[in-house]
DNA sequence: ACTCAAACCTGTCTTTTCGCAGGTTTTAAA
DNA sequence: TTTAAAACCTGCGAAAAGACAGGTTTGAGT
């Protein structure tokens, strides 16, 4: 079963949702409703180390992932050596989408954790049939897929439309927006060729915008720490890009 | 309201679903469940003549439409007079992402009409309503979202990934799939800028490539009227890109 | 059938992005 | 602390993509 431990759900685990202090979690806002309490009995605990993938693209969806507390990377394969990393996920974020539901489905995207994490899993099964009996919980993963897809479009539209430099620019700032910095550094360990990923470029390109954004002092990379000098310079750069209301 | 003419639904509209020949919308699927049938007389239908912008991105949602006739862009307004369009509807999809529901929310797109339409549409008060009292349709609704999730981050990714001659390529064998050709001319009436601002490029670009796609005798174009002649050549020239089980 | 604006097309030049090659630095494990 | 691999960096030339300018064709409305 991979070389991750499993761990199979008790009142332990149950107890967990209660203490839980990923208050975005879907699964935590709802988990006052008894039908739902009823689901946690089904949830299973796992630990991945660093590096690990655990989710593979095109392999058959078994279920549906959440993030307990780590970092997670959320990657399209492509061609070649290379991927397309279409989003980042932490603790009480999603991760499987449509994975963990329909008849003969498979995985869309691939997951491979960014550090030491624990996830909570739900079989397909059991999710579904919860959410066929809490039509609010139901609701509420409809609006997390609108409200995800509305903001993949954004970043459809955003690849399309900004040059290289304005693309690594804006994966550092949702980088600082998404895991935070502290004394001026990310909480964050990517290396350049994840930045690439993210931004739809090569591992030389993101080097060599670091480096420019370095001499013009709106950024602080010491190798893997990444640093951002002038937040409000670099999100200026990019405000064109930026509209109000969508993002 | 508008420039188009809206009609309050009545009992002939009501029946208009049951007479619905779009099987793969939702709200007909699901209209047979009673609760659902009560939905339908909330329902309006509205009709909008070629190029009528319907939907405005950043402006106030009051509701979610669905196309009962006709062909739709869905666009993102971009930089400059660019624009990102990031899908297109016919005949039984949903117009409106999540503009339907939240409290607060603001349309993250714009919508228009390629040609002569009829919509459906639904106030967000009354579909989310509904939605709270069927499960299943909510569920659906979910998956829906989900699906469009998936497809939208295959979009990242090509986007990303693909050359300029590869991305129109993709973009005219879509319309061959949703919307079909007759006498091996596309059933879909767009100019190269549509094409382009689909594609992620410049109206020239796109220009250049359908010329030599014509010289090559894969393509025929005259016009705007375009003819895939040989999508078997096509689709082999993008197939490294599209991976098995995720389009 | 006529007219004119919109759409289409092509050549040329500029800019951006990429790929490779070969170096240096960092980092983590022994 | 040593060491080796991974990650980082830079220069240079090639290729791709884009911008602009000006000409041609198309097609919708009269």
């Amino acid at each position: 079963m991979n070389s991750s431990w499993r761990v199979k759900s008790n009142l332990h685990h149950m107890s967990e949702c209660k203490s839980c202090k990923n208050l975005n979690c879907l699964i935590k806002q709802n988990s006052v409703d008894p039908n739902v309490f009823q689901l946690l009995e089904t949830k299973h605990t796992l630990k991945y180390k660093k590096g690990q993938q655990f989710i593979i693209e095109g392999t058959p969806a078994h279920g549906l992932f959440f993030a307990y507390q780590g970092k997670v990377k959320v990657v399209k394969t492509g061609v070649e050596n290379r991927e397309q990393i279409v989003r980042f996920a932490q603790d009480g974020d999603v991760i499987g989408h449509r994975g963990g539901f329909g008849s003969s489905s498979y995985y869309s995207i691939s997951a491979e954790t960014l550090e030491d994490s624990t996830l909570c899993y739900f079989s397909k099964k059991d999710l579904k049939n919860i959410l066929l009996k809490n039509s609010r919980l139901c609701f509420d993963f409809m609006l997390f897929y609108a409200d995800e897809l509305s903001a993949s479009e954004t970043r459809v539209r955003k690849l399309a439309q900004m040059s290289v430099r304005e693309r690594v620019i804006d994966a550092v700032l949702l980088m600082d927006r998404k895991f935070g910095s502290t004394d001026q550094l990310l909480n964050i360990n990517l290396n350049r060729k994840d930045y690439a990923d993210y931004s739809g470029t090569t591992e030389e390109q993101v080097i060599r915008v670091f480096s420019k954004l370095k001499k013009e002092g709106l950024l602080n990379a010491k190798g893997r720490r990444i640093g951002i000098l002038n937040p409000a310079l670099l999100q200026e750069e990019i405000s064109k890009h930026i509209l109000p209301k969508s993002q």
